[in-house]
DNA sequence: TTGAAAGCGCTAACAA
DNA sequence: TTGTTAGCGCTTTCAA
């Protein structure tokens, strides 16, 4: 485990260490020949600049830290996998951080990124608290926010239009024949979740349907916690022939109770989902959905936190992605009489 | 966007810098007042140290590579999320990155992370090639491979035994009354595949089957590629009635091809996974499969690494787990007469 | 075109 | 117990 510095180049190419230097950075004050010989001794020392050095004097480590909630959720996956290409393609690397939902750690996640002198961060926030919670570093760093709604926060955020999602997934129920839909999931705490669900209501509206839902009790989305709430509403008396869940996560926990209690989907009722993870396109799940397109919110992101970062402005944008229908096996037009 | 330095703090609490770095490392060489009034001072100027700059002179960055295909893949992004959670708990982080399964990018990641000072790598190869071709590095920089079987290959690996993985699973059919399984995927160039392959026809031999293949002529494991690979299958006559396949992913493909051509599983065969990913916990898939306990993994490679790492020691370590049958519902006992 | 030297923020050996 | 100083490996003025 050798150490090869810019010293010892210098020293083997018999020139000081600040030609090396040039050289290196291909600066023009430096004479062609030189710089080659330089770059060949380079080779031949399998000398490997040391990055931590030159980020103390740049005053830039060209790192990027990733905050959100837990990388083995299939959602947050995805978008890593997103950022990180996007990242590297402009000269950055991602300190990867899991916060596991919880502010505390958030927090301190923030504290070690900014201590390690990271040039921005990429947050997926645990809730609409983080921008309360995280607002004293928000100004020691750039931040971009990332699927969560701000609203007209003063911090840079990418999302979807989750109202126009929700609306555009009614429409579709609605055209398919179906007058009575569920709503599954309404839930408190999250501007996302506030923001489907008034999407739902205004389309309801629009489409003079009677909106029903099926509010989630719990804190937070995850198939087993759909899986509950469905069963309680399998006990009860059925007055729609579509369920729209707030989440594809909420969706299968409904096909996991369905399963249990033999009810067929898409026979018995429809079922459209939100968000497009992966596991929604698997056989005998085949899920439709709106979906968030991931891959232009992890680009745009990444974009958007490096121009603030690059420009050293102080201010911030909102980015808002259009949802888009994917259809697949789990709803069905209803016949004119069933409607 | 302040930049409070050591300095800064050493002025405003009237002291020398370097009485400022000991309040801060704890060290025992400084009265407990000016500790506490140094400390205080720290607070309310919002003093965070620059890791940067420690690193330097530390000469450690605490700091831990993490290079995998894409952790867009569910048993990456779950091996990601425990190595996280286990290195930060020894107080360090990590940098993420994708290779795309492309030896070049490996290589090229590999110098990146060594200019970048981490202190480890942990890798999970593209294949059984990346030992070779990554040798140069290895000198370098402490790594452990996970997942990956390198034999006896003279660097840390951590593993699961695929061998008696598969023996395990063929144990658990024959149990179930079957005589003919099939094992599906079989692949050159993965020293994974090829051990899991040679466990399967161990098991077939002890107990007296005759072993039966389909072979994955793909250079990779996917869903898409095990779907190509049933529909083929299942346009043949059936002399088997179960299928072990080499992967989850190559199970889900299966699952995705019966679901076209109305074949029932487990009515008309059993299928038996291996790996247990998140996808096969999924309602409707509840694959019944051979586990690899990624939190485990995640754990002893994140160990062995800093043993490696802390004790500065040129020894390597192998470490290989006990995988498990994970039993769900795509498994059913055959009638006597049947089997 | 090249070299000398300062300095990024910190730790640690040596003095006081 | 505290202060002084060198130096980690690099970039970048300023001189030559």
């Amino acid at each position: 485990m050798k150490n090869v510095t810019i010293k010892d180049v210098a020293k083997a190419a018999g020139v000081s260490y600040s030609t090396v230097s040039r050289a290196l950075s291909g600066s023009p004050e430096i004479s062609t020949d030189t710089r080659e010989r330089i770059l060949q001794v380079c080779k031949e020392m399998h000398y490997t600049a040391n990055t931590v050095a030159r980020s103390m004097v740049m005053r830039s480590t060209k790192l990027l830290g990733l905050i959100l909630t837990g990388v083995n959720n299939p959602f947050m996956s995805e978008l890593a996998y997103h950022i990180d290409r996007q990242a590297r393609a402009r000269g950055y690397n991602i300190i990867l951080c899991n916060s596991g939902r919880d502010l505390d750690q958030e927090k301190e996640l923030f504290e070690l990124m900014i201590g390690r002198q990271v040039d921005g961060i990429v947050l997926l926030p645990s809730g609409p608290e983080s921008y309360e919670s995280l607002h004293p570093y928000l100004e020691c760093i750039p931040t971009v926010f990332v699927g969560e709604n701000l609203r007209d926060a003063q911090e840079s955020y990418v999302s979807v239009d989750n109202y126009r999602g929700a609306y555009i997934g009614v429409e579709y129920l609605h055209r398919l024949g179906h007058r009575n839909i569920l709503y599954f999931g309404r839930r408190r705490g999250s501007t996302t979740h506030q923001l489907r669900a008034e999407g739902y209501a205004a389309a309801c509206q629009d489409l003079g349907l009677e909106p029903q839902y099926c509010n989630n009790t719990f804190s937070s989305t995850s198939i087993k916690y759909g899986y509950q709430l469905a069963k309680q509403l399998f006990a009860q008396e059925r007055h729609y022939t579509a369920i729209f869940a707030a989440t594809d996560t909420n969706a299968l926990g409904i096909l996991q109770a369905a399963e249990e209690m033999n009810i067929r989907i898409p026979e018995d009722f429809s079922l459209l989902g939100f968000d497009n993870i992966q596991y929604s396109s698997l056989p005998r799940i085949e899920l439709t959905t709106i979906e968030q397109p991931m891959k232009m919110l992890a680009s745009v992101a990444v974009d958007s936190l490096l121009e603030k970062v690059q420009n050293e402005l102080a201010g911030y944008s909102h980015r808002v992605l259009m949802p888009t229908l994917v259809e697949r096996s789990s709803c069905r037009a209803l016949p004119r009489a069933e409607g």
